[in-house]
DNA sequence: CGATTATAGGAAGATATCTGCCTGATGCCA
DNA sequence: TGGCATCAGGCAGATATCTTCCTATAATCG
């Protein structure tokens, strides 16, 4: 499946819209597994219990310069007993791209073209 | 199920055995998961397909003193895109119970005595 | 020898990330 | 508009450790 240049994709859509929500919370960071329950609870997107297509959307997101991820410290996983995780960040790019979804749902009549660069 | 003050159970044994093996093989550490890999590739043991036996006998054998263990460098673990590992490494105490378990096993009629101090 | 107590076994799930393989969907071109 | 190429989706498995809960087993005591 190939997309539209500059378009984003429902999962993607979802992630960023995740992403708003964690910022709103007071989260600017958030990690796969999370964002996988997140999308669970809300019943939203495709179930995901095959974590391939988040993981791989957050890698493409990461690719196309709409988040940034770091590895959490090591110790504070063994702290808590649990395997370490990658920590996601919204950029800028990412935050205007999340907007203009909001805005864009708004207005379902316009086509989408925001986000991802036509590579 | 209790068991024998000093006596080591058949999954410890494997476990001294399997440690043995590995080091006459020039690796003196080992993770718990190799460690299943490796009773499953032997048949030995129970299939072990539910790790938490596992687990449970190499934390108790730590606790006995038999085994030591150790975090591997996380940066490693990441190197290899792979969760990071628990190594452990066979204590005097464990060399010479496993030593004793050879030897009994040659001596089939002889009760076991060795290993696991009394609690 | 039987009852009681204590501990191990076993299954399942949890946590977290990533990849391979095959199928399906979408965009582009003629 | 249809065909082709490219890329995403989805499933399953892999890697690695640990915990909960319930059952079963073995040791101890009377």
């Amino acid at each position: 499946m190939r997309r539209k240049p500059g378009a984003l994709l429902p999962i993607e859509e979802a992630i960023l819209a995740a992403g708003l929500d964690l910022r709103r919370g007071g989260s600017s960071e958030f990690h796969g597994f999370s964002i996988a329950k997140r999308m669970q609870d809300i019943g939203e997107a495709q179930r995901l219990t095959a974590h391939g297509t988040l993981y791989k959307a957050l890698g493409r997101m990461e690719a196309a310069g709409l988040l940034q991820s770091r590895w959490e410290e090591p110790d504070l996983a063994l702290a808590e007993g649990r395997p370490r995780r990658r920590l996601y960040r919204m950029t800028g790019t990412g935050e205007r791209a999340a907007s203009t979804i909001r805005t864009e749902s708004e207005r379902p009549i316009l086509g989408r073209q925001a986000g991802l660069a036509p590579s």
